[in-house]
DNA sequence: GCCAACGTTGGC
DNA sequence: GCCAACGTTGGC
């Protein structure tokens, strides 16, 4: 049997990228991301996958869903000379970094705190409570279901 | 392959 | 703005 874990969360900063301007793009590519631990992760996304939507800053609240609409390709960023997200190691034959699609399906109307995650013991193990630096995380299912319907 | 130095993320 | 956590790089 294959990895079925198949929620994710996503971190962005609202003003780099918000659940806003993925409501209003519909669909982007999730590039930019310059971790391997996160890369590994979006590398196991397959369409249909679900993700928590997190603002990190001010913020700090899981504050939409988003679903995997295609599978991790080449994040085209790290072609670009001079780009932030230039990687002079990749090759079009071997790149480095990769990027899902993914699509907006819903904000919140009540946005969920960190605070709020790190006290409920219904979500114990989470790994936004421990890892605060990962930017793409695995979320177990029935976190994301107790969030979506008793948080949110 | 170890580890010190360095850089970045992100909560507070 | 600070700083803890931690990922990455590069010298050895």
């Amino acid at each position: 049997m294959t990895n079925i874990i198949n929620c994710w969360l996503l971190k962005s900063e609202p003003q780099g990228y918000s659940i806003d301007d993925l409501k209003r793009d519909k669909k982007t590519f999730w590039t930019g991301v310059r971790n391997f631990q996160a890369r590994n992760f979006m590398q196991q996304m397959k369409k249909g996958d679900t993700c928590l939507f997190y603002h990190s800053g001010k913020e700090t609240s899981v504050v939409g869903v988003a679903k995997v609409t295609a599978a991790a390709q080449p994040d085209p960023t790290q072609f670009v000379k001079g780009g932030h997200y230039f990687e002079p190691r990749a090759t079009k034959e071997k790149p480095v970094w990769f990027c899902p699609e993914i699509q907006f399906v819903k904000k919140f109307n009540d946005p969920v705190n960190l605070g709020v995650i790190k006290a409920d013991r219904a979500l114990e193990g989470m790994v936004l409570r421990a890892k605060s630096r990962l930017s793409v995380q695995p979320v177990s299912e029935k976190h994301f279901n107790y969030i979506l319907k008793e948080l949110a």
